[in-house]
RNA sequence: GCGAAUGUAGCUCAGUUGGUUAGAGCGUCUGGUUGUGGUCCAGAAGGCCGUGGGUUCAAGUCCCAUCAUUCGCCCCA
């Protein structure tokens, strides 16, 4: 490398380093989420992060595959493809095994994905990303499910019902009256548009529409129709028969091309960010494309930048401390008879980070209070012959004098 | 892929109609004697004004290009 370049310190465009606050953050959403998740069943996979492109042809979004992609030909000629979304995965993986898993059979997965695309605000090269299925429950008891375990999610962040809202649709519905009022090009090109209708204005979305169908009036007046149809009217009442409150919402069509009825998605209500949070739907086809028999399917994903977003500005993120519960500040020449006192501190549950270096105390002090740790204990000659040591809380000021076994009491009380 | 805004110290930003050694706050470092942070006081370090070209006697300031970041569009988490 040349002498004279000075390399940069950010990270590749559209991906975010995750410093030690940042970590603790994403930790806290996903075991809130992998918490819920478990306890309506699922079970956690993975799948690899590069695929072959074949898998996502003709089944994910086309844009994405072919234009906000990042995939490549590996050496041995083949084309390879660094995954955009999971659901092709898990359907390959239910498809590999299709005979012999049990039925219902609930997964999830929390992982990265990567699409080439112009970052802005809530979307990303790299995000992380729930992924929840259930297989093989044609019915509506599935749907619901899902729906549900989604507003679960929300209340678990501690998210409340005047924050978000979660919008249905049917697919089949929307194909049938599209076709009903005479499409004039690709079913695909109309749910497009139709998908884009809230953020158009009016006027222009009727012109458009009087492109692509022959009928577009009776078509609008359905998109704009906000009470339910027998379509919706059943998985509506079941919802709310199970505390969840759902808004039909007719010219929700969700981007991926897989979707086959249901579809739904989590609205932010916050005016600021009036956006689709997250979302998912009925996928009864995908199994069956890996020439088995099918195997119906409903599942959503949930990606963490968006979500993110939402919890922020809702200040719904905790104040979360480093895993260091003490640091242990040494004075002098003690660092191999401090260690055994480490050790048991380590021993007894609490994590000890050692401060060796040879500079003055007050600088170890604030060291440990730029990490944001809790305690720092001194450790010099006095306290390794008597075995009576000075615990200071960083946050309060106050000392404690004690032997190791009541030290590691007092921290372990303060944590809770 | 298209459009817009912004790039000055580690961070947040000032910097007048172009005019001499480039500014603040916060942060960092040192000191205010012994083994105790946050407050206070004194001091210091730290900038090719994103990069390259142009206009001018003179450019942080004006023009062009380029890169980066952010925000829209497309698409979507």
């Amino acid at each position: 490398m040349e002498e004279n370049m000075k390399l940069s310190t950010q990270p590749y465009k559209g991906t975010r380093d995750f410093y030690p606050e940042d970590m603790r953050v994403r930790n806290w959403m996903f075991a809130v989420i992998r918490r819920v998740c478990e306890s309506y069943g699922y079970e956690e996979y993975d799948a690899p992060v590069l695929e072959p492109v074949d898998l996502y042809l003709s089944k994910t979004s086309e844009e994405i595959v072919n234009e906000q992609s990042y995939s490549f030909t590996d050496r041995g000629d083949r084309k390879v493809i660094m995954r955009p979304e999971m659901t092709p995965s898990v359907s390959r993986m239910v498809a590999a095994r299709r005979q012999e898993l049990g039925y219902p059979l609930r997964l999830y997965n929390i992982a990265n994905f990567f699409r080439y695309e112009r970052p802005q605000k809530g979307r990303l090269r790299e995000f992380w990303q729930l992924n929840a299925d259930i297989f093989g429950v044609g019915g509506i008891e599935a749907d619901v499910e899902i729906i549900k375990l989604a507003d679960s999610i929300m209340k678990a962040l501690d998210a409340n019902p005047e924050m978000y809202e979660i919008r249905i649709n049917s697919k089949l519905l929307l194909d049938k009256r599209i076709k009903e009022s005479g499409p004039k090009m690709q079913l695909k090109q109309v749910m497009r548009l139709i998908d884009g209708f809230e953020k158009i204005d009016k006027a222009e979305f009727k012109n458009k529409l009087a492109d692509a169908v022959e009928r577009p009036e009776d078509l609008y007046e359905f998109l704009v129709y906000d009470g339910d149809t027998e379509e919706i009217k059943e998985i509506k009442n079941r919802c709310e028969k199970s505390g969840i409150s759902v808004k039909s919402k007719y010219s929700l069509a969700r981007g991926f091309d897989y979707y086959t009825d249901i579809v739904f998605e989590v609205f932010d209500k916050n005016p600021q960010n009036n956006r689709s949070l997250f979302g998912g739907g009925r996928y009864d086809g995908l199994v069956g494309n890996f020439g088995v028999e099918p195997v119906p399917t409903v599942g959503f994903g949930m990606g963490d930048v968006t979500l993110l977003n939402f919890l922020n500005s809702n200040n719904l993120v905790p104040k979360l401390g480093p895993a260091t519960d003490v640091a242990m500040l040494l004075i002098g020449e003690v660092n191999e008879k401090a260690q055994p006192f480490a050790d048991e501190l380590r021993r007894l549950g609490i994590n000890v980070a050692i401060d060796y270096e040879d500079r003055k105390i007050d600088k170890k002090i604030k060291s440990a209070v730029k990490n944001n740790i809790r305690f720092a204990l001194f450790v010099g000659p006095d306290e390794i012959s008597q075995g009576i040591f000075t615990l200071k809380d960083l946050e309060s000021g106050k000392e404690t004098k004690d032997n190791i076994e009541n030290t590691a009491k007092t921290i372990r009380l303060s944590r809770n």
